[in-house]
This record gives C-alpha cells, sequence and structure tokens, in this order.
RNA sequence: GUGGCUAUGGUGUAGUGGCAGCACGAGAGUCUGUGGAACUCUUAGCGAGGGUUCGAAUCCCUCUAGCCACCCCA
C-alpha cells in the first residue's frame, strides 16, 4: 500500500527534484570560446610562431617593418573602402555596441595600414614605405574548415609607389614564403588585371552587356550580381553559369594604356624572375578598392578552392580614406589555411633537451636552481622538475621527456660539491665535480646524441 | 544568411529503451637515493534544455558547437 503511494509521489518528487536541480546548471550555461574562434593550445603555437618566423626573414630583408594597428576600427573606415556591397561591410562586421562613434573589429589589413599611413603622415618618408603585420581579423562568418570568425593573416603593403616592380617584388615575397614554408611545389598564382576605375567602367558595360542577352538562363544569384557587382558574375560556379564564361569579354582587352603597359611590365619581370603564374580572366576579388594588379594563392593539389592568400594593387584606397592620393600594393596570407598545408608536410615539436636535472632535499634544490641558471647563461637546455621530492617519480619524468642524461644532485652531492651524471641508456653513472660540470654538458651537446640549441632544424621532426 | 551530416571521460571508442564499459593519458602507490616493465588504486564522460516513457546515451523537439555544400572569402 505504501509502496503503492510512494510510487505516485516518487514521480512527482522526481520531476521535482529534476527541475530543481536542473535549474542550476540551466543558469551556469557551459563557458567556451566563441564560435568561430578558438584557443591557440602551445603545439599550435608552433606552427604560427613559424610562419611569422619565416615570413620575418624574407619580409625584414626586403626591408618592409613590421607595424601594428588597433583591434578596433572605425566602421566608416571600412565602408568607404571595402565598399558597401561587398558582404565583409556589408554583413560580416563585428560591431561593438557601447561605443559613442561606430566601432568595428577589423575584419581586413590593408584599409587600416592605409589610414595608418596617412594618419601618421608616413608619406613623407622616402617612398614606397613597406610595411608588414602578423594580426588577428574578425568576421561575422559561418565557421567552415579553413574559415573563422577570428583568423590571423599575415600581410604585407608597399605604399607610395605605382611601379610594376612593387608589385613583382609583393609577388615575390610572397612566393619566397611559401617555398620557405616548404610548400613551394604546391603554390599556383592566378593573376589578372582589373584596370583602373576607368577601364574597369569600359569593361563592366560590356561584360554587363554580354550578359544581359542570357539573363534568363543565370541562376538567381548571377541576376543579382548582374546589378550589384557584375564582375562576381566570373566568380559564379553554378553550372548553369559557367557555360557563359568562355565567351565573356576579357578585361585584358579593355585596359587603358596605361593598365595595359603596367601589367605587360609585371609579367616582364615575373617571368625574367622564373615565376609562374596562371592568367586568370574570372579572377576578381571581393574588396572594392583593388585596381589593376589582383592575385591570388591557391595550393594547387587539392580542390578546395579556398585561397591560402592574395592581394593585389589599390592605387584608389588612400583616396578613399584620406585627403590625398597615393598608390599602393599589399598581400595578405590566411595563416590558418597555411598551417593547415603546412601540417600535411611536416610535424613541428617543441625543442628537445638531452639532460635532466634531479634534486633531492632543500639544498639539493638551491643547488639546482643555481646550476640551471648557470646552464641557461651557457646555452644548455635543461630540463627539470624541481616541484617534485622523490628521486623515482623525477627519473620517471626524465624517462618521459626522453632524455639521454640526468644529473642529479642529493645531500650528500651537496656537501661533496660534486654531481652525479647518469646515462639514462646504459644505466651508468658517474661524479662529476661541480665545477667542470657545464664544462661536461658542453661536450654531450657537440655529442651525436645531443641536439644543438637555437637551432631551428631542432624543431622539425621529419 | 540557406541547406545537409554529426556530438559518450583529456584523447580514441563500445553501448538500437533496462546498472555507462574498454583502451590510452594523467595522478598516487607497491618501492623513503635510482627510471623504462608489471600490478593496485585514484581521476574523469552521455554538449545544453525540454518532451515521450514505469524507465532515455539510445526515440522526438529546441538550442549550442563542429564538419560539409552554398553565399562570400583568407
Amino acid at each position: 500500500m505504501a509502496n503503492k503511494v510512494q510510487g505516485v509521489f516518487k514521480k512527482k518528487d522526481r520531476v521535482a527534484a529534476k527541475k530543481t536541480t536542473s535549474t542550476k546548471p540551466n543558469k551556469w550555461i557551459k563557458i567556451q570560446t566563441p564560435r568561430g574562434m578558438k584557443d591557440i593550445l602551445p603545439e599550435a603555437m608552433l606552427y604560427y610562431d613559424l610562419v611569422l618566423k619565416t615570413a620575418q626573414n624574407v619580409l625584414n630583408y626586403y626591408g618592409y617593418q613590421k607595424i601594428e594597428t588597433p583591434v578596433l576600427e572605425k566602421a566608416e573606415l571600412f565602408i568607404r573602402s571595402i565598399g558597401k556591397e561587398s558582404d565583409i561591410a556589408h554583413k560580416e562586421m563585428y560591431f561593438v555596441k557601447n561605443s559613442e562613434e561606430q566601432l568595428v573589429l577589423r575584419p581586413e589589413g590593408t584599409a587600416p595600414v592605409a589610414r595608418l599611413y596617412i594618419e601618421n603622415a608616413l608619406f613623407n618618408l622616402s617612398q614606397p614605405v613597406k610595411l608588414y603585420y602578423f594580426l588577428p581579423f574578425f568576421r561575422h562568418e559561418k565557421p567552415q574548415a579553413g574559415r573563422y570568425r577570428q583568423f590571423y593573416q599575415l600581410g604585407a603593403e608597399a605604399l607610395g609607389s605605382d611601379s610594376p616592380a612593387l608589385d613583382a617584388q609583393i609577388i615575390l615575397i610572397t612566393s619566397e614564403i611559401l617555398i620557405e614554408l616548404g610548400l613551394g611545389k604546391d603554390i599556383v598564382f592566378k593573376l589578372n588585371s582589373i584596370g583602373c576605375q576607368k577601364c574597369r567602367h569600359n569593361y563592366i558595360k560590356h561584360l554587363t552587356k554580354y550578359y544581359k542577352q542570357y539573363s534568363n538562363k543565370l541562376c538567381n544569384d548571377c541576376r543579382r550580381r548582374l546589378k550589384l557587382n557584375p564582375l562576381r558574375l566570373l566568380d559564379c560556379k553554378d553550372e548553369h553559369c559557367v557555360v557563359f564564361k568562355e565567351g565573356a569579354p576579357n578585361f585584358l582587352d579593355y585596359l587603358c594604356d596605361d593598365c595595359r603597359a603596367h601589367f605587360k611590365k609585371l609579367l616582364e619581370i615575373l617571368d625574367g624572375l622564373n615565376i609562374s603564374y596562371n592568367l586568370d580572366k574570372t579572377l576578381v576579388r571581393g574588396l572594392d578598392y583593388y585596381t589593376k594588379t589582383v592575385f591570388e594563392i591557391m595550393l594547387g593539389s587539392d580542390q578546395t578552392d579556398l585561397a591560402v592568400g592574395g592581394g593585389g594593387r589599390y592605387d584608389g584606397l588612400i583616396e578613399t580614406i584620406g585627403r590625398l592620393s597615393r598608390p599602393g600594393v599589399g598581400m595578405a596570407l590566411g595563416v590558418e589555411r597555411l598551417i593547415e598545408q603546412i601540417k600535411n608536410k611536416k610535424r613541428l615539436t617543441f625543442p628537445k633537451s638531452d639532460i635532466f636535472l634531479i634534486q633531492l632535499g632543500d639544498q639539493a634544490r638551491l643547488a639546482a636552481f643555481k646550476l640551471l641558471e648557470e646552464c641557461r647563461k651557457n646555452k644548455i637546455l635543461v630540463r627539470e622538475s624541481l616541484g617534485q621530492e622523490s628521486l623515482k617519480n623525477q627519473l620517471r619524468i626524465a624517462n618521459n621527456y626522453g632524455v639521454n642524461y640526468t644529473i642529479i644532485i642529493g645531500q650528500e652531492e651537496v656537501i661533496n660539491d660534486v654531481v652525479i651524471l647518469k646515462d639514462m641508456n646504459s644505466g651508468l653513472q658517474e661524479i662529476v665535480p661541480s665545477k667542470k660540470i657545464i664544462e661536461v654538458l658542453r661536450g654531450l651537446n657537440k655529442s651525436a646524441l645531443a641536439k644543438p640549441l637555437n637551432d631551428d632544424s631542432s624543431v622539425f621532426k621529419e
């Protein structure tokens, strides 16, 4: 009887309990990184560092100097520069809520650099001014592989020169960075010229005229593009529309004399440098500020047509932001997309040490602290676990590190002013006077077993 | 923004409505000055919320996140 009654109440209680217990976690929303953003853990950071370091070597050599701009900029900067129609300005910017001025998280790098150039009057320096950056950018897109809401770009800009030599240098630098990252074989440069405002206007007229005759056969997107952004017609992947690309007018036929000469010079230089490229008449870029040269870097082998980078000339950009007109050319690489490729080629590991220092007891620990400092100053990489007390544990840790040698300092050794040097492979150990240990370690470091410090190659493994 | 697929400890996985299991990892110990092996113990999970049900990791809905295809882009 009682059971039955209980049974009835049981459910109520259970439901009630469920509700009360569930109200708490309800409030505690699981806290995680915002959508499309991620933590960079130490192992991943190796790749970011590699990209930056590799690029830095090339860029510094060519006189490009590193800068940084604020994470926030006025929305107007991007709306004016990259164009109202572009999705980036249109719907992908993060607006900062409680700012009097309309501030946004920067969605791209070139406009801020142009702003910096004007604001700091860098046009007074000898031209061109060559700058580069390695910074995170933010776009409110739906995340996907190789597409994040916060992502790093490595960009380089040469401002204040309209010479095609600078276009070529930017492309050369881009190419060299990729080669040094081990991606050289896979690079395909897609190259095109979209002229200046004059010839573009002319070209668009012919392009729309061409497409209009097929307008009822085009996909919905393309019909929209026809009105808003005709250049993008060439980008469409819809099978119905692709057909018309072939017969579409080629921009290169509509370039004005100036733009044609510029493009020709650029190609001559690239040919002379043996930099291979594919002319792609369908290549147009998403940002309004581009003029003349535009390029994209595809990493050939896989079919994912995600570009790892791109760039081009933007002779009109500075004018749209400031009161003066200066030409410029630049490029940007998507760091996460690069890393994706690098990971297919090689795995990075942390610098490995060959020596582990073990200490037993307070005095020995103090001696260990001192010895570590001495080793650091002598550029000998020694691992430790100073928080550990027992010899066993420390040996186990040493073993996990895979070191070939351990130094053991205990009470007795401190008193005798010696240390024990143990060969982890043979298990043999010898007593070394404290004064001589650095010298001995150096000897080990030169041996084949030990890996040299401060050598990039030690970071790579196959 | 549109459409599709997915979600189990830190990692990899088993579990088709009936006690959430295994492996790796991590920590401690067997062993207080000698590691790798073995053994023991510990650690930690059904993404969140709701619904159906006597009972849900399992079925349904919503949300969240990831992946994929678009849009667009690096």
